[in-house]
DNA sequence: CCGGAAATGTCAACATGGCTGACGTACTTC
DNA sequence: GAAGTACGTCAGCCATGTTGACATTTCCGG
């Protein structure tokens, strides 16, 4: 196969390689989760709060079982940290006028505040990363990490194409 | 700046590159655990008893202390799911001949069977990933990964470059 | 050789955040 | 009008993290 010449044994390369995967998996997520942790800590809040928080700015009216598809958890694990999020007035829930039952749910001015401070971080150490590593790594981590999410989640990742002010059809 | 002709707006490019791949980050760990964690909600184990199985495992005579430091957890956490691990004989406990307070810790044949099948799922995962998107977004992926790690531990990644029988000074 | 520090273990109590099961209400859809 | 859907809630269980306190064994420096 490859490698003749420089007598590598290519399955030994490959299971050194996959294990180094795995750790920069877990070992990634264990520093990115680290800091907002902590933040979360300080005012009683804890990692699930940050997660609900996090899709709720990022898909403002979302509703609950469209949040519950994105987390994959329990309609009563989220109710629990829901429950403390709408008490401390970070979300808001409206009635949906499209379909009433539905509770839409939107982040409250502090609610933002609190996801631009827990998200600071996150961001800060991705656009580090991003401009150490260069444009052409930067795709490579975007293709190779689409590949390992489950199929039916990519097509949330389209390139990021910004909605560029052209001609509007 | 950048992309003056297209008349995009750098900022907001910037922003949502930012956010797809805090996504990424989120949703490629929770895929990824997915699996292993069933396999192991069947035998009454978690991920803490798979991580210590991991590292256990790539480790050989990893001593307490520094498996500690790898987990960053405390000792008391540690302790009950590796006692869990020794009961059932994934895991034995030797003692250190250098400083003999250590506890050596070692996979157990069953415990590298265990460890085996529960990083198969990850491993073909992952491999599929690297399959499909090429040497060169490997290289970027691995690159990206690195930057987001904290520093310290950016050391343990060495290129995958295999023991080649050369010569041995 | 003694005393402090280190490596490890253990007991106890607590918090977070998953889970299941059961049930209720309001609303939509056919 | 009946069935199904969206959401909520109560109750209890489990895994896994935390802190604090304390014991044992061993190593090492003065």
């Amino acid at each position: 196969m490859t490698d003749v010449k420089t007598g590598v044994n290519p399955l030994f390369l490959r299971e050194e390689e996959l294990r180094q995967a795995i750790e920069l998996l877990y070992f990634a997520y264990r520093d990115f989760t680290a800091e907002p942790d902590a933040m979360l800590a300080k005012i009683g809040l804890g990692r699930a709060h940050h997660r609900v928080i996090y899709f709720v700015g990022r898909h403002p009216q979302i509703t609950v079982t469209e949040l519950l598809a994105i987390l994959r958890i329990t309609k009563q694990s989220l109710s629990r940290v829901l429950q403390d999020l709408v008490r401390e007035e970070f979300v808001v829930q409206r009635q949906g006028t499209r379909d009433r039952r539905q509770r839409l749910l939107e982040l409250t001015p502090k609610g933002v505040e609190l996801e631009r401070q827990l998200s600071e971080n996150q961001r800060q150490r991705i656009a580090r990363a991003y401009r150490r590593a260069g444009a052409e790594a930067v795709e490579g981590f975007r293709t190779v990490m689409l590949g390992i999410v489950d199929e039916e989640d990519r097509a949330k990742f389209a390139p990021p194409k910004p909605p560029v002010p052209g001609p509007r059809r």
